[in-house]
DNA sequence: CAAATAGTGTCTATCAGACATTATATC
DNA sequence: GATATAATGTCTGATAGACACTATTTG
């Protein structure tokens, strides 16, 4: 079919996010109270329209700063960054009961923010575990008597499980686990962060060699630091590496 | 910001296709010759417009099927089957100087089709090389005084390369590039699978006793092969497991 | 016979997982 | 001293890469 420009279905593109970071050992979420119909009142991935002249990339970076205040990591800028990447689209015809709007999703991993509700929006906001987010479909929803572990509005639970499993898969093989801390950070620090991802155990020592035995992973920036009663503990950069050769496993079986 | 669904920008979703299949030990992909401006005359990718109540990959498959005859898996059907997955989407202003148009790209993999020429359409279209059609931007784009070898129409060339990095990265820890192999298929066709897409020389010993010995990943049909003058091979199916792990590891360094 | 491909086996270096041990902080 | 965390080391089983060898076809 050739192209026919004059004649095509109109569509409304917005951007979703899926934004995480851990806080408490726990991989959480970003999630907005929605102020109108439909889904009033319930939560929902945060987003919003692309404008006439703006990128994805670009849309996406503009709603995550207005959203938490975070700087996406390619754009240059002294706001806290954030790792930022494309998920993935979604489009069903009636996905929105108003209209038909194809939906950008995109992942953003982000460190611990001192804010506990991220500002910029006076609607509700809110981190929360994906653990909660993240019913499954197969178990009952009647979990529990708390209505708040609900699912998401739209198709946002659908979104919010393909960023939460890329994050988990995308570890594996790259740096990105950094994106969670801070600029400097320890071993243990990180270790915990991939614990909280996945939600396993990793044996201290076996982890250990392995972040510092991978060639630009881990650049050690001189200091060190106690945090909580040991000795104290060596910081670290985020090396140049992106790759992570041979991966670090994920325990299943 | 709310939603102001009645005050939203209008744009027109088209998905392209990137459909690759191995031809002649060379992994190729499907490129159509444009009819029209802007860029008549150049080649493409296959794609067109997402119509009104149209699912994004019903819009895919159905534009597989049209270019091509291929039956995306995931629908029954007796046609010759083919992956079909989403693979990222492009939304520049400006990628088509026409309109905003967001092209939502998906990844199609194929067994080689008998027709030399995909059917279908009137216009021309070819399997050409990927080595032919992405030349690299940091070499010069006069590499040859061939000009079909120049770059694709819109952001294609970008779109395409793309499609061939996820396909050469997922086959790595998938059964993915069983889908490149008619139903039956023998352990040196699909060695000679992944040579072309990776563009190395493997070991044939080595590659037999990762793929035979990988549960779930090749089941024995029963029969045995001749196809040029050596020991007749056993035929294969691709057996249940689409998670290689440990994964096939990609040569390089 | 030679040549080509299929399939099995062997050796070695590397690495993940399990776990011991030492180092240095707080309480 | 007890306890907690950091950092290094040791052992073992699994596996990838290199390569020898046998099996079975075509020419």
């Amino acid at each position: 079919m050739p192209y026919e420009p004059s004649a095509f279905p109109p569509f409304a593109v917005t951007v979703d996010l899926v934004v995480l970071t851990v806080r408490r050992h726990a991989l959480c979420a970003l999630a907005v109270r929605r102020g109108e119909a439909p889904y009033e009142g319930k939560w929902a991935l945060p987003g919003g329209f692309v404008r006439a002249d703006e990128d994805l990339d670009s849309a996406a970076a503009r709603e995550l700063a207005e959203e938490t205040g975070l700087q996406a990591h390619d754009t240059a800028g002294g706001l806290p960054g954030a790792h930022l990447e494309q998920l993935a689209t979604y489009g069903d015809p009636g996905r929105d009961p108003r209209m038909r709007v194809v939906s950008v999703a995109h992942l953003a991993l982000a460190p611990d923010l001192p804010s506990p509700t991220p500002g910029g929006d006076a609607r509700g906001a809110r981190w929360a575990p994906v653990e909660d987010l993240l019913v499954d479909d197969a178990s009952t929803r009647r979990h529990a008597d708390d209505g708040d572990k609900a699912s998401l509005a739209f198709d946002h639970d659908q979104i919010l499980a393909a960023g939460v499993e890329r994050a988990r898969s995308k570890i594996e093989y790259s740096s990105l686990a950094t994106a969670f801390c801070p600029p400097e950070f320890t071993v243990g620090e990180l270790r915990r962060v991939y614990e909280a991802v996945w939600g396993v155990a990793l044996d201290p020592r076996n982890f250990h060699r392995k972040v510092t035995g991978t060639p630009g992973f881990l650049v050690p920036s001189g200091g060190t630091t106690t945090r909580q009663g040991g000795r104290p503990a060596q910081l670290f950069r985020a090396g140049g590496a992106n790759l992570l050769n041979p991966p670090m496993l994920r325990p299943e079986v």
